[in-house]
DNA sequence: ATAATTGCAAAAGCTTTGCACGGAA
DNA sequence: TTCCGTGCAAAGCTTTTGCAATTAT
């Protein structure tokens, strides 16, 4: 990517979050940045270490705050289904995760047809304001691994 | 209900800890009728504070030990959707839950029609296990109480 | 200049672990 | 009698909080 092209990006996103109301400071854009360029899923913890090199005094209560307050602001999106800790996902148009009980990793489920537009607004009394399809089971190297453990 | 049922009950979950390997400890029925008699998705500690009067000695590492035991020998399902802490449910046969932004309470969600048998198998080198549906909104009581405030 | 944000340290939860004792089979 | 299971206390993590110092606007 050219030095234009980044720094380009760069400014997108502190207006980005100027026009939330936030202040754009050099840790949050490099959270988002983080985030949109790693579809990792990543948690609190990586995202605080694969920035630290970068902030040495970057604290681990700032990644926390910025992460929620994103989400909040709907940039990006919480993911539950790993039970050990929390992941985001600066993806958040509808797609399923997949929870790979082997190596805990998180992965874009592809191939999953759901009609999510259908599902959101009021059902039976409730309102329904986000939906997620998440899956647990074993990813594709996990799952090699385990065939050729067995043989 | 009736005395006898009620030992009739106790009867089957023993004999079905039996059957898995497991001593059928009082503890151990205690939790599992809790979980059977109690759709409302109990986290650990609900479990723990409803069964310490009726034992004493009761310990949180118990329940969550017995929790874990139970879930994967395929008797209860964790639900991870809030994301505050887990929650249990007896009921491991396919339907959505619904988180409450405000109650932080969760509900079983009805009327999602979804083709859960469908999804599980093998698909893209994934080998999914489990399926979960999730939503987070507000339930019919948080919802009308909001629409009141508002007025 | 001013108000928002950061970083630190401490605290607060939730969950796990190790081990001696007790109880189910 | 033999192990499995329980309870306790301590430890381990993840996440939150309060506040003084810093920085974006």
């Amino acid at each position: 990517m050219e030095r234009n092209e980044r720094q380009k990006k760069r400014d997108e996103r502190a207006v980005k979050l100027r026009r939330l109301g936030l202040r754009a400071t050099p840790q949050r854009l490099a959270i988002l940045a983080y985030l949109e360029e790693n579809r990792t899923h990543p948690s609190v913890e990586e995202i605080y270490h694969a920035l630290k090199p970068r902030f040495p005094s970057l604290s681990l209560a700032t990644v926390y705050g910025t992460l929620e307050l994103l989400e909040q602001a709907g940039q990006i999106q919480l993911l539950t289904l790993d039970p050990e800790r929390r992941r985001y996902d600066s993806d958040t148009t509808p797609h399923a995760h997949l929870y790979c009980r082997s190596c805990k990793r998180v992965y874009d489920l592809p191939g999953v047809e759901v009609v999510w537009d259908k599902l959101l607004g009021e059902r039976e009394g409730f309102l329904i304001e986000q939906i997620w399809v998440d899956a647990a089971g074993l990813c594709p190297a996990c799952r090699a691994k385990q065939d050729r453990d067995k043989a």
